[in-house]
Parts: C-alpha cells; structure tokens; sequence
DNA sequence: AGTATCGTTTAGTACATTCTAAACGTTGTA
DNA sequence: TACAACGTTTAGAATGTACTAAACGATACT
C-alpha cells in the first residue's frame, strides 16, 4: 500500500483513539473500531493485531466490549473457522443500543438520589429540624434539575 | 447533630461521589460538591477536610478543579481570612460554563478527523485508488454523522 | 520581628487500570 | 488420534491516577 494512505490510515487510527480515551473508553477500544472502519472488508482478530501490533488477549477483551457497544459486527465468513468483524457504520444504532441507555442509567441515579428524604420526622431538637428542612429542600431542587436533564435525553433520543 | 441525618448526609455524599466517577470525574470532586450542597452556609477547606477526612492538599486540587467546571464559588466572609466555598446550584450555569464546551470540542474533533483526505492526488497504481476512494468515502460518512451530532448539542444548548 | 494560620505545591506511595505473554480449552484437520 | 489454529482467560508487569504527609511561601496577628 501506498505510504500516503498509510499515514492515513494511522493517523485516523490514532485520532480516534485518542478520541475514544477522551470519551472514558480505553484507547485501542476506538482504534479498533477506526480499523475495522476503514476496512473494507471484515477482519479477524490476527488482521486486527497486525494492524494495531498489540496482543491478541487486549484486542479480544476490547472488540467483545466493542461488540456489546454495538460499535461492531460479528460475520460469519464461510469455510473459515475464525471470528470476523466489521465496524458497525448506522451512527443511531450505536448511540441508541447502549450509549443513550448507560447515560440514561446515571441521570435516573440523580432522580434515586433525590428521593432520599426524612419528612414527616418527628425531630427532638429544633436545630435538627431546621437541618431536616434545608435538606428536603435541596432535594426538591434535585429533582427539578433531574426532570430537566431527563427531558433533554428523551429528546435526543427522540431525534436520533 | 441527629445520627439520621448524619446519615443522610453520608449516603447522599457517597452516591454524588460515585455518580461523579462514573462521569469520568474523581470520586473527591462529586463529594465536595455534595458536601457544599447540603450545606446552608460556605464552607473553608478546613470545614471540608473535617466532613470527607481526607487531606487538604487533595481537597485543594480538587476543589479549584470544580470550581473551574463552575462547580462552586468562592465567597468573601468578612473579617476572615480563610478561603470559603458555596456550591453552584444554578444547573444551567454548571453546565454552560465548561461542560457543553468540553463536550463540543470532542464533538468538532470528530469533524477535524473526517477533514482528512486523499483527494485529488495521482495514485500511481490501480490499488491505491480503490482503497483512497474507500477512505473518501469513509470520511464523508463520518462527516454527515459528525454534523448531526452537532445539532444535536446545539438543540441542547438552546433548551438548557 | 516572631509566630500561627492559611492555601498551595511536591515527593513519595498506594491504588486501579490496562497491557503482555503464556497457558488453556475447543474445534477443525491430517 | 495427534496436531494445528483459533479465541479466551489469567498471572504478572507496566503504566497512569489519586491520595497523603510534609515542606513551603504568604498573610495576619501579637
């Protein structure tokens, strides 16, 4: 192959797993799906570890945890034992399969959070009792903030 | 004051710190902002350092850390000369101030990345055509997402 | 001036994460 | 049945992150 498309080739490789690690996934996680994305065809777990020169154990954890994101595809290549992968290239479907669902699970754990309150307690000292009132009011306005953020993730998910 | 707020307290601490670290924040960075939030008046480091048990050089990293993502703000007591802190708790400020702009230059990165191209260059054998081509491709893909997902921050700008 | 109290910085350490290399079980093949 | 190729798992090493304790400079007070 040329060199030219070489280097790009490694630099998109490169950007994207820098991107993934900025993202709070590891970095070969994005570098395998920048590979498997310029690829033309599927690849094997072997093509993946020529490509990235990194060992085979790092890239079967990392493309099962890439599978699970819905960032790849598993296709069976007939006559042929080995596992292939292609790069999953619907944008929504991997936004929508567990992105969009793992964010949702932290914005409901807020709403969690917000429900802890001690209403309705019969406090002994009044110090204790003004204590309560300024915490249940700072759950109230959790919550408020919550439900906001909430709706702004059912509209995205609803515009994707 | 009464063990159940305490408790209270110590459980709504816990839950923000965890939530922050699933976040890709540290563990300190959730609690002290917890801590500032259950609060009715500002709080020094030492206060913090007492509520959390954890060093004040930690606490003072990581406050000045979430004070820059707008966390919280420092106040003026009077006649004191110790630093004092109050938790942010307009969310739209929070979020505006650093948040929104540290996600959007993730989000124009990808647009960065999908800039690159082979285009117009004089590929000296047939191969290396088909594959630029194929990068060509690629790139314009990623771009048509990379905007869609700009207008996705831009809706959420406006509504926030 | 001398001392005490701030917040910051830093060197060292504990901890968590992520990689490699090797062993492993499984499956197809000679 | 023995062997080769495959993906997975694991122990250990390398790396990165986050904390503590102590030293530090700055500031207010006596």
């Amino acid at each position: 192959m040329h060199a030219k498309l070489k280097e790009t080739h490694d630099q998109f490789v490169e950007k994207l797993g820098f991107l993934s690690s900025l993202f709070g996934f590891s970095k070969i996680f994005g570098q395998i799906h920048a590979v498997l994305y310029l690829s033309p065809k599927p690849l094997s777990l072997n093509d993946i570890m020529n490509a990235l020169h990194v060992s085979k154990g790092s890239i079967s954890i990392n493309i099962r945890e890439l599978e699970k994101w819905g960032g790849c595809n598993r296709v069976w290549v007939k006559g042929d034992r080995r596992d292939y992968y292609e790069a999953e290239v619907d944008f929504k479907k991997i936004v929508n399969k567990r992105l969009l669902d793992a964010i949702n699970r932290r914005v409901r754990m807020l709403g969690d959070i917000s429900e802890m309150n001690n209403e309705n307690y019969n406090w002994p000292s009044k110090e204790d009792k003004i204590v309560a009132e300024f915490y249940e009011k700072r759950m109230k306005h959790l919550k408020k903030n919550q439900k906001k953020i909430q709706t702004v993730f059912d509209m995205i998910t609803k515009f994707l």
